[in-house]
DNA sequence: GAATCTTTATATTTACAAAGAAAGAAATAA
DNA sequence: TTATTTCTTTCTTTGTAAATATAAAGATTC
């Protein structure tokens, strides 16, 4: 990335675009693909990218053009990354849960 | 893989793609492009496979279909896969030297 | 004659870009 | 200020190039 992304809340296409050195026209092509990418629209539907949204597009740019992975292998590796943090949220439940019925005791 | 390919010791590409449930010309294809393919060829040109290229092919096989890297990327990943193993194997080659030297102290 | 070879052509899929319309922003005139 | 013009950016839809996979052709071998 060009452009550091981290002075505004929001940032529009043209700006991210640049940002990753891609054309806006893939960033509207990924978001299509990728469910998790989900900027705010305005009412007139111009695209509004917050932090949130800019770490899941380092994230795709990384699968795609540094890892070499297809649109649909990013797309699993993201969903099986994030069952991954699901069942370690779980298992972080579980476990406080634990130590409540360990002081019973 | 339909068939097990784990009887003979040399198998023709017709089986292999068949197996793998995928075009002869594709075998040959990634041929062209993974350098680990190497099948040994008779003289007269005719390919044979044996459990080593079986094993590539399977790499190959699960890096395009199964986890959904391109081409390039799964070149990639073989690579660096191979270069993790050059790495071990030096250090181990490493620690023999360093524990002969401590038992010369 | 069924399977394989190489080379070349073609189909398919994937990833991205272009085109034209609409909206936003900036400069200029009333 | 408030219209008006002008230039830039963004929009969606559609088109296309590149990558990937397969098929075809003609020759050769099993």
């Amino acid at each position: 990335m060009k452009i550091n992304l981290k002075e505004k809340l929001f940032y529009n296409i043209g700006e991210v675009a640049e940002a990753f050195n891609v054309n806006p026209s893939l960033i509207r092509y990924w978001e299509k693909e990728f469910e998790i990418l989900n900027p705010k629209k305005t009412l007139k539907g111009t695209r509004k990218y917050n932090s949130v949204d800019i770490n899941n597009l380092k994230l795709i740019y990384n699968l795609l053009k540094n890892r070499g992975f297809t649109i649909e292998g990013a797309k699993e590796k993201i969903k099986s990354e994030s069952k991954k943090i699901e069942i370690v949220e779980k298992l972080e439940r579980i476990k406080t849960q634990l130590i409540l019925i360990e002081k019973e005791i």
